[in-house]
DNA sequence: TTGAAAGCGTTACCAT
DNA sequence: ATGGTAACGCTTTCAA
């Protein structure tokens, strides 16, 4: 394809098909006036040479790079550990293809904030998605000052306020999660909550603390996760041996619960008769387990197609466009286990 | 920090240090002499402004973006839940961190080549990685044609000659653990393969079943996953189910081996006693697993280091360089299993 | 419909 | 050490 290691350009292309720079950039673009003559030639030539637009010459002029940046200020190990991530990078890559966008994907470790940075206020893309973040990290306030588009996917703790955001109800959700286990009888309700440094997480467990305070029941009952399966294990240890009458539990996640359920089992603790169980997130292993998992379905694939819906409108309107917020309400999915 | 919505460019910069953009340019990459004065005046200028370089101008002059790919054409569920990938981009973020370069994940689905391919024919980035990748994907192919400089991690089946590649002795390490199984007394070896379209799969089981073969043992007894968990679970069942007399199994991934090892459990049967399991990769997993597994270890930071030291090599040349093929052997981890 | 030419924001060469 | 200026490769006026 290529003639010789050295990348063709437009020059060669035009020189090729006999006709202008301007007319092969238009044939090639497509959005303008060419005739079919001339279109046909300048496809060939393209063709013949291996031709690609050079990105950084175009986007030079057109101050766009077809490309768009979803953020992840998380350590690698969750972001893949997590379902979560996995369904909505599925999901983001979706809602972008069908808008000709190269979605590039940034792993912000903490200590690497200022390359990232540099990154982006270098304009290598044309927005941003932000998912997911702990307390301290102050990239809302980073890209707000930027003005680079963007979305955030869960509010951040900081600077909220400046930035677009989708979310879900968390503490709604987690709400009704208390409920469905108030309304099943139970009395000795526990929570595996995931960590206090981030949003889900701590909106989750308010969401919980607030119906059983209403129903006037022992809220005290917490341990703390990661999210993961292996701390729903500990967590649960942590629950049980604290207090041996427990009878519902609450995981601020599906992995969690999945992982409470082994610790469960291992002391011969029937789900859900001794102990029932309401996951979140619903992402395919909560119909996995055994016995099915009652859980909250986590609106990732609505929260998605917002955000890009919204980012592309900002993208359009060239950053503009005030802070919407945009907040969808996950669905009880009642299975077995409550 | 932004003045007002407009990125400050270094013509301002400039004006502002009461210098010219040439000597601003200087100040800022920092290689040239600069008087101290002229410096510090520029710096601070840029402070002012928030003045980061905007990217594609400054590629399109460099002919270098500080940016490289990773390339994973594999559906985003596997590389979501296979640890093999968290370890291989952790590793890759380090070592591209100490080059300064930035790390760009580029998910290739299926369907979605032709973006990928202008993408990076679009020069957004100065090289690529390529980890993991079935049978059927043309992209060495590509890469080579284009002239990109990039390393495959693990060999490609299309196009392996063509580019440079890290590797490591599957086959030979698969053989290792065959024969820790044969030495082990164990006389009805069963293995759990991987993909059949997969390098890794492929030549894991040819390393196992050679050993078998010339033990003189019979080595039909396989079934084949998908590295996962689950997929190992079922595999195992169905190796039990045709075969109840098993007393030994090779898989392929230590995740496999973990979901066997549930299968076993379920159906009270000893490890090692009854049956003796070796995993493969070493990746976390086979420590925390009861017992803790015997396995190989997948040496994919020592790959991860030479993949990243050969493709900066490469930029470097200016993708010259003949296509030079790196091999590391695993080395066996004796634990509990076997 | 087409072509010439003016940028886009940098870096790098060449004088000074 | 510094400034003027020519690239880099493309899109987009503006005339023709």
């Amino acid at each position: 394809m290529v003639v010789n290691g050295h990348a063709s350009t437009l020059d060669e292309v035009a020189r090729l098909a006999g006709v202008s720079k301007a007319t092969a950039s238009r044939a090639i673009n497509g959005r303008s006036k060419v005739s079919a003559k001339a279109q046909a030639a300048v496809l060939d030539a393209v063709r013949q040479l291996g031709y690609a637009p050079n990105g950084a010459a175009r986007s030079l002029v057109t101050q766009r790079t077809g490309s768009v940046a979803v953020i992840l200020p998380e350590s690698d190990e969750r972001v893949f550990s997590d379902p979560f991530f996995a369904r909505m990078l599925h999901s983001v890559a979706r809602s972008l293809r069908e808008r000709n966008l190269q979605l590039v994907l940034l792993l912000a470790q903490p200590g690497d904030e200022d390359r990232l940075l540099l990154y982006l206020r270098g304009r290598y893309v044309d927005g941003a998605i932000v998912a997911s973040h702990h307390r301290d990290d102050r990239l809302a306030e980073h890209l707000s000052d930027l003005g680079l588009p963007c979305v955030f996917i869960g509010a951040p703790w900081i600077g909220a306020e400046r930035v677009p955001v989708v979310d879900s109800d968390n503490a709604g959700a987690a709400a009704a999660a208390a409920r469905v286990l108030v309304d099943g009888g139970r009395r000795r309700i526990a929570t595996i909550a995931g960590p206090r440094d981030m949003r889900a997480g701590h909106d989750r467990l308010v969401g919980w603390r607030q119906v059983l305070d209403a129903a006037g029941l022992d809220s005290s009952l917490v341990a703390y996760g990661d999210f993961t399966e292996h701390s729903g294990t500990t967590a649960c240890a942590e629950l049980l041996d604290a207090a041996g009458d427990i009878d519902g539990i609450f995981a601020a996640s599906d992995l969690m619960a999945l992982g409470a359920m082994r610790e469960l089992e291992a002391r011969s603790i029937r789900v859900p008769d001794d102990v029932a169980i309401v996951g979140y997130d619903d992402l395919g292993v909560a119909e996995r387990t055994q016995p099915p998992l009652t859980t909250l379905r986590n609106p990732i694939d609505q929260m998605v197609t917002e955000a890009v819906r919204l980012l592309t409108e900002s993208i359009d309107q060239g950053g503009r466009g005030a802070p919407r917020r945009v907040v969808f309400v996950p669905e009880l999915v009642r299975r077995d286990t409550a």
